[in-house]
RNA sequence: GCGGAUGUGGUGAAAUUGGUAUACACGCCAGACUUAGGAUCUGGUGUCGCAAGACGUGGAAGUUCGAGUCUUCUCAUCCGCACCA
């Protein structure tokens, strides 16, 4: 019997393989499970992140197919992206043949792991038949005005050559290759994100319990709902003649409004139109312009540093004071947020203050602490009183953001205005290994979208992929086209999108039978099947990194309300319960190649196997929880399966789990039994919520620890049926090895909890004096508590002498605690 | 600066939610079997102490018969956001 995992885990692998055996059904009538990880970019080969992953999600499959639900636990490939085309650049490979290569080798990871993935399901978002479907819902929303085209400012990342979402730079830098990102003033396509903000904002409380509370706090920052008044500031006679007239006012917006009669200067961006407008029409002083564009210039991180700025010679009429207010240009004021100008109050606003102090500009208090004096040494942020402000004196600020912002609005000056931090997702990539954007430029027409029969619009093979520019746009013949509206010669879209797009609605894909993937995205009975039940909508259990926090969460979840009111869904979320595994370590820090403290799964799994993998990763750490990788503790693991496996030998052939008479037991069988049952109920426990399968694990362990003090083949094969259950989720091969052996497989579903090993003759009970352990006593389970009081003084009686005993408390089958005075 | 999380043996971690702190595992120590052991099995292992015992969940205080768990303050580490007007 000795325990060897190569022949094991392939005889298992061929087996699965050849029974379809993790195949969801087509039978909508069965209870499901939608279980889904969030799938790999090809990149090659797995690493342990991936592999933490998937043995999460496969356990749960694994325990929900033994619970007779019918299971979706689909994979899939997020294959388009730069990788692809930097392996081109870097070894002269062609990124469709790198992609689909590594696919090959990742599919054949996946099967010496055991997932127990739906093979028939697989996809790569790189498949044309999956570019074909995304396109349609791309001119879908160009349709509906959610997708549209501007000129702006954009991240542009000179390492990676293309522009970047704003969730996609980090710290100033691309999230891909750290390279700092530049500004740059370009075309390119947009999702309107921005009209779903509330929704997005407003159905996180749907979320709430099913997804940890860290993503739902880091996505409402990220939306950054704030509300507050918007306003005009008009230019003074002689500022309006200095700018031909050109502009009579800009917009600002404060989330302060108690603070008007305070403003002592306003400020622009750098980058605002009026500056622009100045520059271009010879209005400034050289030197202005030249502090200008250093601003404009600066990287976001040096932008940071210094508050710095210049005054433009212009002047605005403060709107309640009819006061003259110099208007500035400043470096922390940002063009994208709001309307790039701000109103400035140094006596209530940190930057305004350090802005102020720097050039000597008024600082006008207008709020005073509730007690105290109002104080200029630093800007005072908290609410407070109003003074130096005309009517509105002596109201609270609270009262006053209220009422000023009515004023406002009866005088028709301002607006009630609500700002989002949440801008529009911007799409377009100018590299070749991406979904084309099936939009046509017409010369007669404009922009024309492609007919939804010639899709897909798919990428030319012969390319030359070099690193200097986009590979689409330098191509010879691929972008030249007819309009699809007058048929005249037209130009292709050349930009490809964002790769985002496509894992923003893979999981809906798989709502679909493959023999039917040709005619549609999903199908709408399968929608219906897979992402609700009993009143839940969505996948039922989501796994995967933290670090999708935002962007790839945040986006599906738009997609998902766009799929919606486009009519093709009828619900809001798409992952009702998130789990977010935490990173692998070595030697305490994350696993990379740069560090050189990897670990290869493939290398792992020839040393050891699948299944010791699998267990080590689900015991040595909870789910959410970091995990230190250890290597004898893997060799710990592989100890426990051999031991597990070894020990079989104990078992007896049966198709029914044996039927055991308690009370006739010893003792030590009796205790094994218990430990048993306990070991079942902590694995129920651990999928509805807890997600603890270490606990689990050590209960499986305690189980045979006890099973080891006794010989008795009833309570031996008993064990096994019910442990092999329970462990198969995460050991699988051994436990259907061990099963079919001895149980003819029948012992692989729902296990019933049998009370009556619970039940104990006698229990221990601790006896504490003043709170503090004494000693240990047994007494019968049913014991009266006047009786415990009286063996658990006689025990402790040595504690006692001389002592008044004042309280005694007896917590059931726990304790006895005797309170004593001298 | 703001927000969140975490802090328990040499290590990874448990603790049925206010009731015997350190389950389970790794490591370490000792023993058995062995030509041998990086195999297997058995036993031990929080700290101090010869012992009785004392101390012990980052630190300080509080509530309680009783606190790892609740309250207040504090320290440390990690993560996220960060000129968002």
């Amino acid at each position: 019997m000795e325990y060897s995992s190569k022949a094991i885990e392939a005889k298992w692998q061929e087996y699965w393989a050849k029974n379809r055996s993790f195949e969801p059904s087509e039978d909508f009538t069965k209870e499901k499970k939608y279980i889904l990880s969030m799938f790999p970019f090809p990149s090659g080969r797995l690493h342990m992140g991936h592999v933490r992953n998937y043995t999460l999600s496969d356990a749960f499959a694994r325990y929900y197919r033994q619970q007779g639900f019918n299971v979706l636990h689909p994979i899939g490939f997020d294959s388009f992206g730069m990788p692809a085309e930097n392996a081109a650049i870097k070894n002269g490979s062609h990124p469709k043949g790198w992609t689909y290569d590594n696919i090959d080798y990742m599919k054949g990871e996946f099967k010496t792991l055991g997932f127990s993935f739906s093979k028939e399901r697989e996809l790569a978002t790189s498949d044309e038949l999956y570019t074909k479907f995304e396109q349609g819902f791309i001119i879908d929303m160009y349709e509906k005005g959610l997708l549209y085209r501007k000129k702006g400012f954009l991240n542009w990342c000179p390492h990676d050559q293309t522009v970047l979402a704003n969730e996609q730079v980090v710290d100033g830098c691309c999230w891909r290759c750290d390279t700092p990102i530049v500004k740059k003033d370009m075309n390119q396509y947009y999702f309107k994100i921005t009209q779903y903000g509330d929704e997005l904002l407003d159905d996180l409380k749907k979320l709430e319990g099913g997804w940890p509370k860290q993503v739902l706090t880091m996505q409402e920052n990220w939306i950054g709902k704030s509300n507050g008044l918007a306003f005009d500031l008009a230019f003074d006679e002689a500022s309006l003649e200095k700018l031909n007239n050109k502009f009579k006012s800009f917009d600002v917006f404060t989330t302060r409004p108690d603070t008007i009669y305070g403003v002592s200067y306003t400020a622009l961006a750098p980058e605002h139109e009026i500056v622009s407008y100045m520059i271009e029409n010879n209005l400034l002083d050289k030197e202005v312009v030249i502090k200008i564009n250093e601003m404009k210039n600066a990287s976001s991180i040096d932008r940071q540093k210094e508050k710095s700025g210049v005054p433009l010679n212009l002047h605005v009429i403060h709107p309640l004071t009819k006061k003259s207010v110099p208007v500035w240009v400043a470096n922390f004021v940002l063009m994208d947020y709001g309307s790039g100008a701000v109103m400035a109050v140094p006596a209530h606003d940190e930057r305004d203050f350090d802005f102020a102090k720097k050039y000597d500009l008024p600082i006008n208090a207008v709020i005073k602490p509730f007690e105290g004096e109002a104080n200029c040494d630093k800007a005072y942020t908290e609410i407070g009183e109003l003074f130096n402000s005309e009517s509105f004196n002596t109201l609270n600020s609270k009262d006053a953001q209220s009422k000023i912002i009515e004023y406002f609005e009866e005088k028709k000056i301002g607006k009630k205005t609500t700002n989002y931090k949440l801008k529009d997702w911007g799409v377009s990539r100018q590299r070749y290994w991406g979904a084309p954007i099936p939009f046509v430029h017409c010369n007669d027409c404009g922009i024309v979208m492609e007919k939804k029969e010639n899709l897909p619009v798919a990428l030319p093979h012969d390319v030359l992929i070099n690193g200097e520019g986009n590979p689409l746009e330098n191509h010879t013949t691929w972008k030249h086209c007819k309009c699809p509206s007058c048929g005249k010669d037209a130009i292709r879209e050349t930009d490809t999108m964002d790769t985002f797009v496509e894992s923003s609605w893979y999981f809906l894909r798989f709502c679909a039978s493959p023999k039917n993937w040709e005619n549609e995205a999903f199908s709408a009975e399968q929608i219906k099947y897979w992402m609700h039940q009993n009143g839940h909508e969505g996948v039922d259990h989501y796994i995967g990194g933290i670090e999708h926090a935002i962007l790839h969460l945040l986006y599906a979840r738009f997609f998902t309300k766009v799929f919606r009111d486009l009519g093709y869904l009828d619900f809001d979320e798409p992952f009702e319960r998130l789990l977010t595994q935490g990173m692998v370590l070595k030697d305490g820090a994350k696993m990379s190649k740069s560090k050189g403290n990897t670990v290869d799964p493939d290398a792992l799994i020839e040393k050891y196997g699948a299944d010791t993998a699998r267990l080590f990763i689900l015991f040595a750490a909870p789910p959410t929880q970091e995990l230190e990788w250890n290597d004898s503790a893997v060799e710990g693991a592989y100890r426990f399966i051999k031991r597990f496996y070894e020990r079989s030998s104990n078992i007896y052939k049966t198709d029914t789990i044996p039927a055991i008479v308690h009370s006739s037991l010893s003792k030590e069988e009796k205790f094994a039994r218990k430990k048993v049952y306990e070991a079942l109920v902590r694995a129920n426990d651990v999928y509805g919520e807890k997600y603890t399968f270490n606990t689990m694990i050590a209960g499986v362990m305690e189980a045979m620890n006890a099973l080891n003090l006794q010989a008795n083949s009833d309570v031996w094969s008993e064990a096994y049926w019910i442990l092999t259950s329970i462990m198969e989720p995460v050991i699988p091969h051994t436990c259907w090895e061990i099963s079919s052996k001895y149980f003819s497989l029948n012992n692989l579903r729902v296990q019933k909890v049998i009370e009556e090993v619970f039940v104990e003759d006698t229990i221990t009970l601790g006896v504490s004096i003043n709170g503090k352990r004494r000693c240990e006593i047994e007494v019968a389970s049913d014991e009266s508590d006047e009786n415990i009081i009286s063996i658990a003084k006689e025990s402790a009686s040595k504690w006692l002498e001389g002592k008044n005993i004042i309280k005694e408390i007896v917590v059931p089958k726990k304790l006895v605690n005797l309170v004593i005075k001298d």
